[in-house]
DNA sequence: GAGCTCTTCTTACC
DNA sequence: ACTGGTAAGAAGAGCTC
């Protein structure tokens, strides 16, 4: 039979010892179907140059030889073939070894031990992803599959019994086809527990929502019920309505928020506990916890994707929002929030409580489906460009999404994959010297008027790709055709770096990232709809992480000279812009790594986009400088302590009337509100009116509010993150202390939450005592301290905006307030 | 225990 | 441990006298 087929989960599975990848997924009709294909597994083992035909011969016939004997499967070369490849850029003679179960790839490898072999290679990649590269069968494109249909018959073990689907296929021919558009079933689901321990208190209730389905299910009996709560017996008769509730909606994607760290592992000791099983998948398996900084759980049938994790790598820097909770992620992006709700243990709930506990249950689920409906076209799009399926995509770090990128972008070069760094080798590159990073310019302090900024589009990348930088392209030393990079110090010493003139495959895949990027964003701007956002994005993401990943210690194609040479391309041309600005007549307020800031003076705006022509042309290969914007008025001020300018700290004001404040407490999350909105404020008028009178009067309004203390607490409260555990702390500052006391109030502490506080007033008077001794949880009675908030948020806040107008702390704080300290 | 520098820690910028 | 380096600044740690 044939039929189209959209891969969406990946999972392998063995039969008589070999590997069967099975594929879950939609028809066009939109009918869930399992497509079952085998594949041959195999690795290389790359020859040292000169190995004669004879002595390869010979080698493939004692291969062919080759077992490894394991608890219940031997595995075993089946075959060998030489090829021309290339590695790391030189063409190499290698054996593929085809292994009959790639699990055991590693065994194998380690038992060709012929000194002829000088690297062994690909057998450290997944199944899957050895799979999808060999197959070409990549997640989320259309297929048309011809093969078998599996009913009831004992083929391959009787796996299409095992699955709970109706279509189960066995390939024989997977072609692709052109065809777009695929929307998800999406169900979103969420928790509720007594204990916030994982598994400690029961689970009092389960929402579950789809497209038109909005459903809480619970086992506590309550009056005046919404209609869409169901009840249930008990806990576990709950939990199994759940997984059936499940299985009827046949979502593709099952999504929580922070469901690998909470509500999957809470779920599944909660069904271990009661005796049931957790049957949410197509399988009749449990959910598998994979080892990680979190647990990632995974079913087969809906893909489970934690959005919270797929927000924090690809989202969080773009987010303004402080934390990643879901309350403050849904309201940046969806403009909703949760609802308010106090949390108490079940016994202290009364009939209206409940009520309200199943509507704040609810919509936790419904902006959770709303937040995965939204971020669907970056999933896709992401899981089609680097060609890993959901699950992976939606978990994987920054470097693994780009390192998978590149490794399914091998093939048109013919490049056999580096390894994985083991264990020593990661040591080592972690325990190396930091190599000099970018040039920050030294601001002069001062209310500049009249500003233009101009900023490299993609500068590392574009430097990469100009100069040809990579592991592979690394020259031995200065050939004839070759980069050479500007002098660096590098591991004591100075040195000067070389790339080989001939197009690396890394700098050619950054090249066509770069150009994908570029195309994908004119398309976006041509036809602005969420895919080719999504899609402009992927690409975005994935070329801005290039640099970073060539120094990351975990990276297959790591490589510190690259990543030095980058670094000193990146001072000299953000040096040679600045240079070149000056002797044009302008006077530059500021740079930063790929920025130069600089003020008209008396030059037109055509003037600046002359010069930003001239500049473009001077620039080498694909490095490009744009016009960032112009601005009306900008201010730098001097650092706390000394009479310099504070580097990364600025406010612009936009011709457009928008502020772009960087640096400054106002954007620092660890300052009070108070601090931040007088600074922000301050900031804004002063911008606005080019002097700073009124701004100065809104701060002694605000100082006589303080003093007399008319400031509402809250607006006081200090926060600060939870960074590791507490008992790793050396340096003990208030937001441990503050831990602490939550943790012995059983209060729910974790690492990576924010902790709040506020100073309270001193108790004795004569003895000075250590602020962390006076911090207090923001509901813990006191009063604040009023010397504190002065002394350590307000006045340091404007301090140095005003010391530009030659306003000092005096001034800021009039005769009246000096006697308060005296007092 | 005051006054200083150094270290630790968080959070920003690019 | 899960992209990189540069920087500001608060508060504690640790030292001297």
């Amino acid at each position: 039979m044939e039929i189209k087929f959209i891969p969406i989960d990946y999972d392998s599975f063995d039969y008589k010892g070999r590997n069967y990848m099975k594929m879950v997924g939609r028809d066009e009709k939109g009918k869930r179907i399992v497509v079952i294909d085998s594949f041959e597994p195999y690795f290389w083992a790359i020859l040292k140059e000169g190995t004669s035909e004879k002595r390869i011969k010979e080698m493939q016939k004692k291969m062919s030889k080759i077992s490894v004997e394991g608890a219940d499967r031997i595995t075993w070369i089946e075959k060998t073939e030489v090829h021309e490849k290339n590695f790391l850029g030189k063409k190499v003679r290698a054996i593929k070894i085809f292994i009959t179960n790639y699990k055991d790839a590693h065994a194998i490898a380690d038992k060709l031990d012929f000194e002829e072999i000088e690297y062994r290679r690909e057998y450290d990649l997944g199944m899957i992803t050895k799979y999808i590269f060999e197959k070409g069968v990549s997640p989320l494109s259309w297929f048309k599959v011809s093969g078998e249909l599996l009913n009831n018959s004992a083929e391959l073990g009787g796996i299409d019994s095992s699955l709970d689907v109706s279509t189960c296929i066995k390939a024989d021919k997977i072609e692709p086809i052109a065809k777009e558009n695929f929307n998800p079933k999406i169900v979103a689901f969420d928790i509720e527990a007594d204990e916030f321990e994982l598994g400690k208190g029961e689970i009092v209730m389960v929402s579950v929502v789809g497209k038109e389905f909005k459903r809480v299910l619970t086992w506590k009996k309550a009056k005046n019920v919404p209609d869409f709560v169901q009840c249930y017996k008990d806990e576990a008769d709950m939990l199994e309505a759940f997984s059936e509730t499940i299985k009827e909606l046949e979502p593709d994607i099952l999504v929580g928020y922070f469901s690998d760290g909470f509500d999957m592992p809470y779920l599944r000791a909660r069904a271990d506990k009661n005796h049931v099983k957790l049957d949410l998948g197509i399988d009749g398996k449990n959910p598998l916890f994979a080892r990680g900084k979190y647990p990632s759980a995974r079913i087969f049938g809906p893909v489970h994707v934690d959005i919270f994790r797929f927000i924090e790598t690809v989202y969080a820097q773009y987010l303004h929002s402080e934390t990643l909770g879901l309350d403050e992620v849904a309201s940046e992006l969806l403009g909703e929030n949760k609802l308010d709700f106090d949390h108490k243990h079940s016994s202290k709930i009364d009939d209206d409580g409940w009520a309200e506990y199943f509507k704040y249950n609810l919509q936790d689920s419904v902006l959770t489906y709303k937040l995965a409906e939204k971020l669907w076209p970056d999933m896709l799009e992401f899981s089609k460009v680097i060609q890993e399926p959901l699950f992976d995509i939606t978990r994987a770090g920054m470097s693994q999404l780009l390192e998978h990128y590149i490794l399914h972008n091998l093939k048109s070069y013919d490049e056999i994959a580096e390894k994985r760094p083991i264990h020593d080798e990661i040591e080592s590159r972690r325990g190396r010297e930091r190599v000099e990073g970018a040039f920050v310019f030294q601001p002069t302090p001062g209310l500049y008027e009249n500003l233009a900024m101009f900023d490299f589009t993609s500068m590392h990348t574009s430097i990469i790709v100009s100069f040809n930088i990579s592991k592979a392209t690394l020259q031995d030393k200065n050939s004839k055709d070759s980069y050479e990079s500007p002098e660096v110090d590098y591991q004591g010493k100075k040195e000067k770096f070389y790339f080989s003139k001939k197009v690396g495959f890394l700098p050619d895949i950054v090249k066509k990232l770069i150009e994908k990027r570029k195309e994908y964003k004119k398309e976006y701007k041509q036809n602005p709809n969420p895919l080719s956002k999504a899609r402009s994005n992927a690409f975005k993401v994935l070329s801005a992480a290039v640099h970073g990943y060539i120094g990351f210690f975990g990276a297959r194609y790591y490589s510190l000279e690259s990543s030095a040479s980058i670094l000193a391309f990146v001072r000299k041309y953000n040096k040679e812009i600045i240079d070149k600005v000056s002797a044009h007549g302008y006077n530059v307020a500021y740079a930063d790594t790929d920025s130069v800031a600089f003020t008209l003076n008396n030059h037109s705006k055509k003037e600046v986009l002359e010069l930003l022509k001239r500049l473009n042309d001077e620039l080498p290969g694909i490095m490009e400088l744009e016009l960032e914007d112009f601005y009306v008025r900008g201010i730098w001020v001097t650092k706390r302590t000394g009479e310099l300018g504070a580097k990364k700290k600025y406010a612009l004001l936009g011709e457009n009337g928008k502020l772009k404040i960087r640096g400054f407490e106002t954007v620092r999350r660890d300052w009070c509100a108070l601090s931040r909105e007088l600074q922000d404020e301050v900031l804004e008028k002063i911008l606005r009116e080019g002097k700073p009178d009124n701004a100065l009067k809104k701060v002694q309004d605000v100082l006589e509010k303080l003093k007399k203390r008319k400031i509402d607490k809250e607006k006081l409260i200090i926060k600060s993150q939870l960074r590791k555990p507490i008992e790793e702390y050396k340096a003990i500052s208030p937001h441990v202390t503050i831990a602490k006391r939550m943790h012995e109030l059983g209060m729910p502490i974790d690492v990576g939450g924010l902790i709040g506080f506020y100073i309270s007033e001193p108790q004795s008077h004569s003895r000075k005592s250590l602020i962390r001794d006076r911090a207090k949880l923001p509901e813990e009675p006191g009063e604040y301290d009023i010397e504190y908030y002065l002394e350590h948020q307000i006045i340091p806040a404007v301090e140095n905006i005003f010391q530009v107008f030659g306003i000092k702390k005096e001034d800021l704080l009039g005769k009246k307030q000096k006697s308060l300290m005296e007092f």
